[in-house]
DNA sequence: TTGAAAGCGCTAACAT
DNA sequence: ATGTTAGCGCTTTCAA
């Protein structure tokens, strides 16, 4: 007595074979369109395919093709980053340009620069390439994935370590946009305020301030430039010392820095911007919706993981890729600079 | 000629038996510890594996057990909702679940309803489970995952289709901070503005809301009860309405409200709390770092995904689980309703 | 252009 | 407690 109810449940490349008096290699061929197969067929396949609903077992082609199809994107998870829209919005990006492509994409958390999960990935071949979102100081996690021979791309940096890193132009924006402040300058001090020098995305800020100022023939007005600045206490004081010297117009290094500086002032009365402009260098929603809405470079994340997940799959596909991509930004320049 | 470098490697199972002089099977046994292996054995087995660092192949463990280890997760991937931490956070909370439980976490995105993605991945069994981590009106994705007969929990609603599901005590929470303010009201009115009514969890709040208003004896303040408020637009009607009816205290439906709120108050020159309080019924770090911060509901997504993950695994591995989980609160009472 | 058959590396029934 | 063996559903030589 056979028993043929079970294979109704799902369909295989061999039922289309049966059905269609031809062998699985034949079918094989003619879905993947690597052998050759007469038109003739490779319609018949199609056909087939189609009406009785066929879609391939991926773990069995996985299996034997040695490729998982999935790839890994390493994100920050620890707590503060896990907040920050950024990773979310790339990782959105990613997962829009592989979707099309047939590939999957696989959360790898590194908390504090714990490499545990994306070893742990490596060691199960589960991913067939990685997107480091933020590439760490140390670059360690670059040579992991260099040792084990896995193809990767880093989002948001120059590429130290021989990787092929997709970035964003940081520093030209930062030059336009001071620029921009500069020429409309109701003479006044110009302010800076900047995270930690050691993210490179800070330095490039920097680069680009300081070009910007000497371009437009004026002195770096370093009494009201604040790098390194962390945490609310440090922001307080900044804050102060830049009322204090009458700064008539500050730029804040990111969205995070750019809120506390708005409440802040706030909170002594200052009114944006008629008492002190405000810019900052790095747009979120948060600044989109303040009144008034803060001018603001903005960088479109999902932009960048899609090109960093087009560059990864092209060299999967033994594509040539260039080593370093630049995408733009757009200046906002809105109320709380007018 | 025989050449054996390419054994070199990668280690397999085969490389320990022959290693050890026992069988495949025997080595197998020994590592998932399913069958019985002599303690003597499994201990050779253990160090050797550690020795040869021995890690194995998912896709062949895949394709032989017929689970990929893998958990997808669905993700809305609108413009909008890509910005919202929450989701992120989740996702976060789930892969750092699923991680040390050997599962791997794979994103879905889910464009305005639209399902290929999640279509894809069913059809090629990339995932043993699903988590939904938007449940949307219709419950189309819970009737596709039943019929595919995916196993799968959601986040955020009641389990009106029959689903396993996970949600926060928004009622609960609601009733609690809406009761505080009750309690602590310079007395004055009290408004409401709570987002779509066709989200459960707005529903949810509602109900808190009149519940605490009963259980204090009060009557329900419909004048400045505004449901279903959308837009910039609506939202500053509203804020004018509740400004002229001369409410004290305004109690927003989530953070983005309450920033909206905020910051057209203080467009008009009202101060926080001196002549308006304002309370979020959802926390946000931006909610965090105003001043002064504001007193708001804080439900932390992170533990919602995780609970999710930790009930799908159960799930999976046959374990009997809950239907329906509730995860708390915590109220923060901060400067803006002192 | 097509087919037969041999794997891919693991698990699991069955035998010992 | 351990070994033998037969798959899992695909791709890919190698023949025809």
């Amino acid at each position: 007595m056979t028993v043929m109810n079970d294979r109704s449940k799902t369909v295989q490349l061999e039922d289309i074979a049966r059905e269609l008096g031809i062998s699985k290699t034949t079918v094989s061929r003619a879905i993947s369109g690597k052998g050759r197969v007469s038109s003739d067929t490779r319609e018949k396949v199609f056909e087939c395919m189609r009406r009785m609903n066929y879609s391939p077992n991926m773990m069995a082609k996985s299996f034997s093709e040695k490729r998982t199809y999935n790839i890994g994107v390493v994100i920050p998870s620890d707590d503060i980053d896990t907040e920050t829209p950024f990773f979310q919005t790339c990782l959105m990006g990613i997962s829009k340009c592989c979707a099309p492509r047939g590939y999957d994409t696989l959360v790898i958390g590194a908390e504090r620069g714990d490499l545990s999960h994306l070893k742990r990935i490596i060691g199960s071949r589960k991913a067939d390439g990685i997107i480091i979102t933020r590439p760490m100081q140390n670059g360690l996690t670059e040579q992991l994935l260099t040792e084990s021979e896995i193809p990767y791309v880093t989002v948001g940096r120059s590429s130290e370590y021989g990787a092929v890193t997709i970035d964003s132009a940081h520093k030209e924006g930062c030059f336009e946009l001071t620029s921009y402040l500069l020429m409309n300058n109701k003479p006044s001090k110009l302010g800076l305020i900047l995270g930690s020098m050691e993210q490179s995305v800070n330095r490039s800020r920097y680069e680009g301030f300081v070009k910007a100022v000497e371009s437009a023939g004026g002195l770096i007005p370093t009494k009201t430039i604040f790098l390194g600045v962390n945490g609310e206490m440090q922001l307080r004081r900044v804050i102060e010392d830049l009322l204090q010297r009458e700064c008539g117009c500050v730029i804040c290094g990111d969205d995070m820095i750019c809120m506390y500086v708005i409440n802040m002032l706030g909170a002594v009365g200052k009114v944006i911007p008629r008492d002190i402009r405000v810019a900052s260098l790095y747009n979120s929603m948060y600044l989109d919706m303040y009144s008034p809405p803060i001018t603001a470079l903005s960088f479109r994340a999902s932009d960048l993981g899609a090109t960093a997940a087009s560059l990864l799959l092209d060299m999967l596909e033994g594509k040539q890729t260039s080593q370093e991509t630049m995408l733009g930004f757009e200046m906002l320049i809105r109320g709380s600079t007018m």
